[in-house]
DNA sequence: GCCTATGATATATAAAAACATATCGCGTTG
DNA sequence: CAACGCGATATGTTTTTATATATCATAGGC
């Protein structure tokens, strides 16, 4: 039974087109080729793990397992870094005394 | 190119160990035969996505893909939800100021 | 000693990923 | 209109995973 790797699929296309690059781009530096990426994309194969590898590590990505309960506290810690990144400069400094709260 | 998936591996490994569990009993719970979580273990084989999800659920661990930068803090998060529950009711409280120090 | 459980290894088979290569429809640009 | 780049799709081949099943050496308990 498979349980959920569209967010692995999904995440890859986020980072990919968050970085500004093509499929075609993303091959050339993960060594996939685009056909692949296309259908890792779109969750239509089960990838290997060196190919998953290969692909995050070409966008910047860690590939991690983590206790399950440490989720919420890890997606806000993303968050935090992912909206830094795309208000450099004019959003607010991230608080670390923030995150024990978690939001909503 | 093959990155590193040994700590996928050893990550594996250690989970299954801390949950006191055998091989044959994450295989009934995962799905995935003994023999194959053997190898896995072992980093002896490239596995699918589909696997490394299943086991991930029958482990309690969820599988992500994390800026590269926000790797060291979530590491941290880690580290103190894995030494809460190793200390439980004995060890200091996990302390959230420290997170940013950083220890080596 | 026998029994049980463990993790590692072996064998054979089926299914699918990975790859190379090509091509398609679509949108954009000049 | 032609050219270009995009993501999606197709084809054929090779390699490898996943599986079932069995067995091994080792360790522990009685």
């Amino acid at each position: 039974m498979p349980y959920e790797t569209e967010h692995i699929a999904s995440r890859l296309k986020e980072a990919r087109q968050d970085k500004g690059l093509s499929q075609r781009e993303l091959a050339a530096r993960s060594g996939v080729p685009q056909s692949h990426i296309s259908k890792i994309e779109a969750n239509a194969v089960d990838l290997r793990l060196s190919s998953l590898a290969a692909l995050a590590h070409a966008l910047d990505l860690e590939l991690l397992l983590i206790p399950r309960k440490a989720a919420p506290a890890v997606h806000s810690i993303v968050r935090g870094l992912t909206a830094q990144a795309a208000g450099k400069g004019s959003g607010p400094a991230y608080n670390l005394d923030d995150e024990e709260d978690g939001d909503g």
